[in-house]
DNA sequence: CCGGCCAATTGACAATTATCAAGCGCCTTG
DNA sequence: CAAGGCGCTTGATAATTGTCAATTGGCCGG
């Protein structure tokens, strides 16, 4: 660990309130670590031994099922996964991998219970981490069962425009093959969904998007706060 | 409320270890109403007023989306639900009707937030519910974007066989049209899909289930503890 | 600088799923 | 008991999505 990344961790909400002491104890026990692109770092169906913290780089979340495959989520810095599973000393859901070169703290789920025991401001911050993963995952169903796939891409972009803050021109941050897999589609139908977006004035160059009209893009995508808004 | 009540509520997971004072303010905030099938408790997109508690009968939990719906999760008793909505003091993500002649007690969120910023054992029940429902919503996201539909219906059928207590004859709880739903496909493809699964030894008639090859029918569904496993 | 690799794209085709329309059967109600 | 309504089923057809194979094009290592 390095003291300059103590601070960092202690400014995420899950840690921001607790008590300085447990959060001493926390991070003396915490482990760092710097993993290469496409390293598995869990494996679903394990027992969730340590929670981590993602310090830069990405970390895939995904899951599999007879032979078959699918992304969950992609988590970037600085920010937990799989919260859910190492309070409930439960096993994961999903694998993790990291997706290029990031640094990795690690948190063993021991102490974290421990903690969570004890210390009541952190009790409450997994409460809020959680509720905010439990509604995250909802709106992903919504977007699933409601949408097609066209449709899906098209909120997805909406989605990107708004997080950069507005911009008409950005560049996608994820691989297409991975983004097709979180927007359940195949490679090939995320292509033809794009093609099929030119229609709405969306210019897509390799990982360059530009969105020429957006009140048309608007018009088609009809994207709501209730499946789109990452923070209600 | 009926004095009978009460002891039914304090036995829930979510209320059964905070404070008597604690638990005795909520009860006193609380309304208790019997609503006649198909009536709207909530609506997505309202704010978060109260915290329900489903007591008899069972609420449909579903959501809209461009002139499209789909259910999301039936809520059985006894049990909350919109729980994360009424913590964070955020808008419902979903709409909730009765399915049924049902009793419902509902907790003003107001009160349920403060109970739950001054009582940590309320406080930490609260994590593990909600940890609970993440990690439900993550198998349901599991079982729709890696299974096919005819899978889909399998398994579902393998999980009615366990919450039966293993029984190879059982009826269905939930109306044909309202399943589809929730398993993500149209009535009529459930219907295809249940004749196809004639061929692994499952016989439906109507509301009543029978699974003759139990061994054949798992080795076509195979089902997973990662999405089946209510528990896990 | 070249060769090879791999992701992305494209086309042709297949499978899955949805839609539309009609009919059946059960349940309720007058 | 008859009539009507509604949910379920079935068939025909259409739309969507997936699969397979071939090609393109950018990037990296030799």
């Amino acid at each position: 660990m390095r003291p300059e990344d103590i601070p960092a961790i202690r400014g995420l909400d899950l840690f921001h309130d607790m008590d300085e002491g447990n959060f001493e104890d926390l991070i003396r026990a915490a482990y760092v670590q710097t993993f290469p692109p496409q390293v598995d770092l869990i494996t679903e169906g394990d027992h969730a031994d340590f929670l981590h913290i993602v310090f830069s780089g990405s970390v895939e979340l995904y899951a599999r099922w007879n032979g078959r495959e699918t992304s969950m989520a992609t988590v970037r810095p600085i920010s937990t996964f799989i919260l859910a599973a190492t309070i409930k000393d439960a096993p994961y859901l999903m694998s993790a991998r990291t997706s290029e070169k990031s640094r990795i703290i690690m948190l063993p789920s021991l102490d974290v219970r421990t903690v969570f025991e004890k210390d009541n401001a952190f009790a409450r911050a997994v409460v809020t981490e959680l509720a905010q993963c439990y509604r995250s995952v909802v709106k992903k169903t919504k977007d699933i069962k409601l949408r097609s796939s066209v449709e899906r891409v098209a909120n997805y972009l909406l989605r990107c425009h708004h997080q950069t803050g507005g911009a008409l021109e950005f560049e996608l941050q994820i691989e297409k093959r991975r983004l097709a897999s979180l927007l359940g589609m195949t490679p090939e139908n995320l292509s033809r969904a794009i093609k099929a977006l030119r229609a709405y004035g969306v210019k897509v160059d390799g990982t360059s998007v530009r969105i020429s009209d957006l009140a048309d893009l608007e018009k088609f995508a009809k994207p709501s706060p209730l499946i789109d808004d990452s923070s209600a």
